[in-house]
DNA sequence: GATGAATGAGAATTCATTCAT
DNA sequence: CATGAATGAATTCTCATTCAT
């Protein structure tokens, strides 16, 4: 009897992930302009109504999918790996700046990689302004966002900025990102001849400068250090 | 007969520039989503069929919009004042100092009170893609673009920046400022704790500290330059 | 020009009164729930949206429906004849009690023919309770109802009845047909092998007994004059 | 085994009566049109589809509902108190005529208190029309209503009507209780500045008069005994 | 140049009902 | 007995666009 209810919940489980792929595909192929309930039952082979059973609105399917995106997107930044030194007179600040450099990368990477991710978290800014968001839903969604900005934010502190500075200089950071993100996915970097993976890249580097007097950098030598985060982030 | 025709084009371009308006005030007050062909009709006094006498499609509208915002914002830079030097030893690259950030602040700041001109932007990405836009258009808007933010550029030049490195460091300031306006417009700034308008300040604070080596700053009191320049974003 | 102009009005009207025709024979067949845009779209030989081209919404084809309908019910009760005495000693009052004989059978008669303009006024009352309609239409809608109830009030009036008395006698009247008018179309009232207006007949009888203080009866034999409003009821 | 048949009996009569209960608070809140199986499921901790182990469809709950409205209609008219002569003179007549009037004053009042269940009532008229009605059904539905009723017919008959005249007062009696809550229901009533328990009232008071020929009054003075009457039905 | 009419596709939901499990 | 899944048809309404007049 428990044997049968754990395999009807997979496959209720299992059925509701499918409308959720059929949602990200579709989101995928057709931006998020372009997704309708109809599209997305019909991808994942059922009627309009049927979606109904596994979500209350279409809005229900942009948070979820919003949710596991933020999820992804910690997780990622989580399983980044910071680069071990080579050299012998390696100190804790050198560590952190090889983190904030991992780490940001990491985040800024993962968008980079999956543009429709980006959407999706500007979308329930309808317009650029948020919408069709419980203010339940709105924190979660902030606090999802902030666990994943968090280990950036944690090396600053490292690196000797008070809270209120890391938080200040955090926020650039992630805002630095995304505006060389936008620029990017929508082509209008091509117009500057930039990549937005190297001006990040340079943005963090600048950032470590000032951090550190300018005594310190992540490596001995910036243009070498310069190439292989370039390396990291497409490798 | 041509003095007919003259007046026919010229009557002709006003109840264009009629329609215009409408779709300009419609955008304002519904947004982008909002907007309907319907409403613009009704607003500049035309049934919905009429407007196909002056736009192709609702797209070519959005694209007119989007080229005289840019104008606008042209406009605005070219007539930011830039701040005379207090100081009896004000050298050229004081002069520069002043000139970018107060030519920075104008473009920011354009877009901080017109938040409808920054989605016109990013809608043509539809989804932060492009779409509905020839490739001439592009360009078109692209050198639009980059006519508003040269003199930035410019003014790096004048601190001793190549050209590319110029470049570089103008689309990065655009990134950050991007980036922070759509932090503020869909709120997600408040969940940093902070104003946009503060760190674009910063920021190009910090910029100007590193192309002078730290020694010059466009102010003699950092603080109280930033002050000054809050109210000036602001005022 | 002019011409023109009235000829197009004249089909847009016609084409209008044509939705709503088709309305109205729904109304008449599917009855009042089982009406729905695409059914009236569809016998006026349109697409649903082209409804909208004369119609904002569903509801506003009920109440222009029912504005009809109330007009048409006025009307029939304004035409209806007072037949003239046959007693040489006709009084005033004999004069007013036919009045209201004739004009309370007018209003009666018309909704025992029309059965759907009944619906139609208690739709509005949308399980027995008013939605859907603006307080300015619903004073709208009152104003002709009580403009065809009118006659009745003013026949009381004439009797001897004051103002006060005259409304109540009059809400009362209405009150009974409108209970006799639903046991009929329910088909209730057959349970109690009775007919409607049989039954309305009587109730203005008495009223006129009553009001009179039994001395004067519209006809001389009550019996007689009986069957004869049966007969004006259906003729 | 017999046993076992009649427990089980019982439980599905027991969760019969859950739906029931659930069916009647969904109504009571939601009215006719808001009412619906998924609601009527969710409140009675049941899945739609279990619903129809109990009923064969939506139109077999209301008629069932409605048979439980007429029991507890008819229940209520029967246990209404005839209040007890204050007078020495108390004729048989006089009896009767409080019974009229507490009879009448009852049903009036359930209704009055209960416009649910005079929707439920008319409901199955669908657009004032029967549907969904067996006749059988129709059939004991009838019945139900006579029994609620019968108590005034009786009444009528103490009062010396011959059966005939005495079913054609009964009739015309609740024809005009119901027209009355129709107009309260609907808000009509106040369109005539009338309250329909006054009107109801009234109509009996008069129809007391013309069957004891005026002599004979349930009170010695009509005025009081109105304001008494209004007292009971909402006492 | 402009209108009014109309299209046809599409939007998100809701619903009573069925049925394998 | 009850569930959960699914259907399929229906709901009102919106929209960009076309085109004869």
């Amino acid at each position: 009897m428990e044997a049968k209810l754990q395999r009807q919940q997979a496959l209720s489980g299992a059925r509701r992930a499918l409308v959720l792929d059929a949602a990200r595909a579709v989101f995928e192929e057709l931006g998020i302009e372009g997704a309708s309930i109809r599209e997305i039952a019909k991808r994942a082979g059922y009627t309009p109504g049927a979606i109904y059973t596994y979500f209350d609105s279409k809005e229900a399917i942009y948070a979820v999918l919003l949710e596991e995106s933020l999820e992804r997107l910690q997780s990622s930044v989580a399983k980044a790996k910071v680069p071990k030194s080579t050299a012998e007179n390696d100190s804790d600040a050198d560590q952190a700046a090889r983190t904030l450099q991992a780490k940001a990368a990491a985040w800024f990477d993962f968008y980079m990689q999956n543009p429709r991710d980006l959407d999706l978290g500007f979308y329930i800014a309808h317009g650029l302004r948020p919408r069709g968001l419980s203010p339940e839903l709105n924190t979660e969604l902030n606090r999802k966002l902030h666990a994943a900005l968090a280990p950036c934010e944690a090396a600053m502190t490292q690196l000797g900025l008070g809270p209120e500075a890391a938080l200040k200089e955090n926020t650039a950071l992630f805002a630095q990102g995304v505006g060389l993100l936008l620029l990017h996915h929508t082509g209008r970097i091509r117009m500057f001849n930039q990549t937005g993976a190297e001006l990040f890249a340079k943005y963090v580097q600048d950032l470590l400068t000032r951090l550190t007097g300018g005594e310190k950098s992540a490596s001995d030598d910036p243009e070498e250090e310069f190439k292989r985060r370039q390396a990291d982030l497409f490798g």
